[in-house]
DNA sequence: CCAGGTTTCTAACATATGTTAGTCACGAAG
DNA sequence: CTTCGTGACTAACATATGTTAGAAACCTGG
């Protein structure tokens, strides 16, 4: 019995998109986890680098970026407690991104030939985890329409309102409101936008009355208005995958 | 058996990342599918719709994109000949973005359930097309990185470099000279941009001696200079999955 | 309570890319 | 051979966002 804490995680995740049964959650808990406490800044994967363990984070912020040829860094995805940080590392053995902390974070890591095995032995985790991946990729997607085809304070509103869903879901946050883990630089590499410009925007959304932000922590005063602004609709998250998806399960 | 055609594309493609037994190949070859001719600019999958099958391409271009709520489109990714279009969209039962014909297509469908049940009793085939779909997610974290983070030279040519790969790993290119399926407004909802300033940077890397067009042909002629102006390197394709990866399988 | 680093915020100015509007070339259809 | 529609291409002009540089606010550790 290793450490249950961050196992039972994992099967509550996984258990929100497919059906487990016993022996699913008990292959589950008899993964070996060495359990870490990472720093803030500090790089969990890097570019370039063989992975060996898949990362799950128990608690703090990290986020996954890459760095082009002129040191320009585009942040990919933020990641929250709960979520595998890094299946898509993983499974293909070799790095081709950054996975780093945004604040301090606990985490556990699980050695990648564990959860090949698990996946092949109890095929509906293995699928679960499959459907984690997927739904990473389905936001990867909705980022590159973000960052090709809207105008700044869409971008960042469209990035708001992501937040707030994710962290609601995660229990982080309620009512439209919650700490945002990051700086105006760093939301600027989400976007692809530039610190200053970030600055523009932001305080453009406070004059119109759309968010109130005090230090890191972000109000959204106008749902409704901050949603089209940003273009935002939730299907792209996939939360009710479990839902329909779960419904159609094989046989 | 069906049609042997499709089946022994899928039987080769996962095989290049993932070792398969006889009865792998026997169960994908099992597989009941339905053949369709899809016309030019036709839509095989609509955002917003259940899927019940998944499509493998067995010739023509097919790309993947969304519109924003202001009528522009981004484009997602463009897919070749033998690579499953809709791995994504299927396995999540709700489509999150559009698959269209790019030209005149030939694809093979196959019932999601089917897919599924496969997966399940066929962990090594499960695998792979797993690997499929983080392939396709690296690729989404590249364009992410393009379209927010280089310029429009880069970005256009960046995008050349990966077509020439591609199609060469898929057997439609030589010699960096291959016919580019796309319009100029294509290429410019690939990358974020207008027609009006792919034309200019199109021509413009004309001048410079980098690539010479004819029509639809595209050559590179300066592969060095144009992968370095596109920061392009081969590694979020992940080629040689099944190299390594596959080295590393369970148990 | 100070010192030094980071982050926020501003202003003035620069520019890459978008916009609009159109001509030209070409291939398909009749 | 003509017509029509689409895609390629251009020019003049507009603007959203970037750049540079610095001041102010704020943390954090000593």
């Amino acid at each position: 019995m290793a450490t249950p804490l961050g196992l039972e995680r994992v099967v509550r995740r996984l258990d929100t998109r497919v059906r487990l049964d016993s022996e699913d959650r008990a292959a589950i808990h008899a993964l070996q986890v060495t359990h870490r406490s990472v720093e803030p800044a500090a790089y969990m994967v890097r570019e370039g680098e063989a992975v060996e363990s898949c990362i799950l984070l128990l608690s703090g912020f990290a986020y996954r970026h890459k760095v082009t040829g002129d040191g320009q860094r585009q942040i990919l995805s933020v990641h929250m407690p709960g979520e595998f940080l890094d299946l898509q590392n993983s499974m293909l053995g070799l790095a081709d991104h950054n996975v780093q902390a945004l604040t301090r974070c606990e985490v556990a890591m699980v050695p990648v030939s564990a959860l090949r095995k698990l996946a092949e032995e109890r095929p509906q985790v293995g699928r679960g985890m499959w459907i984690d991946t997927l739904i990473d990729a389905a936001i990867f997607r909705e980022w590159i329409v973000n960052v090709g085809r809207r105008d700044s304070m869409s971008r960042l509103a469209h990035l708001l309102c992501e937040f707030a869903i994710r962290l609601e879901a995660a229990g982080l946050a309620r009512d439209r409101r919650y700490e945002l883990p990051m700086t105006q630089e760093q939301l600027a590499d989400c976007t692809g936008l530039t610190p200053v410009h970030v600055n523009r925007v932001l305080k453009e959304m406070g004059h119109q009355g759309l968010i109130a932000r005090d230090k890191r922590s972000v109000e959204i005063l106008q749902w409704d208005r901050l949603r089209h602004i940003g273009d935002f609709n939730t299907r792209y998250l996939h939360m009710e995958a479990g839902g329909p998806t779960n419904l159609q399960s094989a046989r």
